[in-house]
DNA sequence: TGTACATCAGTGAACGCGCGTTCACTGATGTAC
DNA sequence: TGTACATCAGTGAACGCGCGTTCACTGATGTAC
């Protein structure tokens, strides 16, 4: 029975993160508060402070799930399309990963919101989801510029969904200048079918 | 000699709004202090309030004068190069605007950072500089693609723009995954090329 | 020019709030014998 | 199985800090006569 303590320890570490997860949706990552985590966990504000480091230890792992979430979301998409072209598989994933963004603005916020600390090292799960992001866009990449080495791949990999990123960025973040998700998506398309069409 | 008073009224205002700016550009928006400004200028905590609202007023301020700076950067660059095939043309305004964003990266996020609350408007000044900035650009859009109509030009124009914005922001926000300079102007070449190229 | 008065810039201590984190304590769980 | 003991999860009041904003007060500036 020594699994016992160890058990409720996962489960706390576990309701706190859908807690957290669920205020950060709401509300953002400053909704994080080790107050209103305690109450709605059932448990003392100190018992927090026994399953995670800080409070940004819990961020981290919200981000953790985000990651995989926004991950399966874009294979999701992706699913029975592989004999597509690769311009057009480009495009899917980019409006998977809009449509995620627009699903779920504050976690994918927080993705790139949560200033590590210069001194803290970037956890390696988080290169992981990274590389395997860059994963499913640098095949159709290089497809689209067969004559390109790896590195030029790279670059282009990065190019694009730096570009499309960029595009999701303010394109939902100004609600004034009110770009509708429609010609967000067709923004998306028109960007990256100018940039990989073949140019003889 | 009604002014003397108006006078140092206005020259309190721009001291705390040079000492804003320094502080935003050193240490981002969050370094925006009541005590500090007051300090460095030489005035009282509640001589701030007289002279702006609150502390977001000043943010706002700074802003405004880092839109302006950030415009004369981009147009200081174009200066002389009329003549350039529009595609170079958008070239050097974009290298321009990752130049200004590489070099005041804090006031350059600021610009971006800074939550209007939703029951305020967007100020007139910020929405004139968007279109000032947006201006510079619909030009050579519409040159790379005569047959645009001109709903079409603001949606490429709006495209391009956030692609480049996108690349410069992931570029130079991980320090760690270390894009070089260069090679983000490559970056943004290599997209700007690709996607204004006459296809056929 | 001189005097009385009004205005309002300027002051800075104090208010008020939010909040992360700690710590001395308690009691349940698990272990040793 | 029973008892004494050790460990450590769990508690929540209290600490400590940062900070925006206010407000009763003062004194300089400008006005009216």
């Amino acid at each position: 029975m020594v699994g016992k303590v160890e058990e409720r320890r996962k489960d706390l570490r576990d309701r706190l993160i859908r807690i957290a997860e669920r205020h950060i949706e709401e509300e953002g990552l400053s909704a994080v508060k080790a107050r209103a985590l305690a109450t709605e966990a059932d448990c003392s504000v100190g018992a927090i402070y026994n399953v995670f480091d800080d409070l940004q230890d819990i961020m981290i792992a919200v981000n953790g799930r985000t990651f995989q979430s926004l991950g399966a979301h874009v294979a999701k998409a992706l699913k029975g399309k592989t004999n597509l072209p690769p311009t057009d598989r480009l495009i899917v994933m980019s409006h998977a990963y809009m449509d995620y963004a627009a699903l779920h603005p504050n976690l994918w916020r927080a993705l790139f919101g949560l200033r590590m600390s210069t001194d803290m090292q970037v956890p390696q799960w988080y290169l992981d989801e990274l590389a395997r992001l860059f994963g499913y866009i640098s095949g159709p990449v290089s497809e689209c510029f067969p004559d390109f080495d790896a590195e030029e791949v790279d670059l282009m990999t990065r190019t694009l969904f730096s570009s499309v990123h960029g595009i999701v960025l303010l394109g939902l973040e100004n609600r004034i200048s009110a770009v509708p998700e429609a010609q967000l998506e067709y923004m998306i398309a028109l960007l990256l079918r100018s940039a990989t069409q073949k140019k003889n």
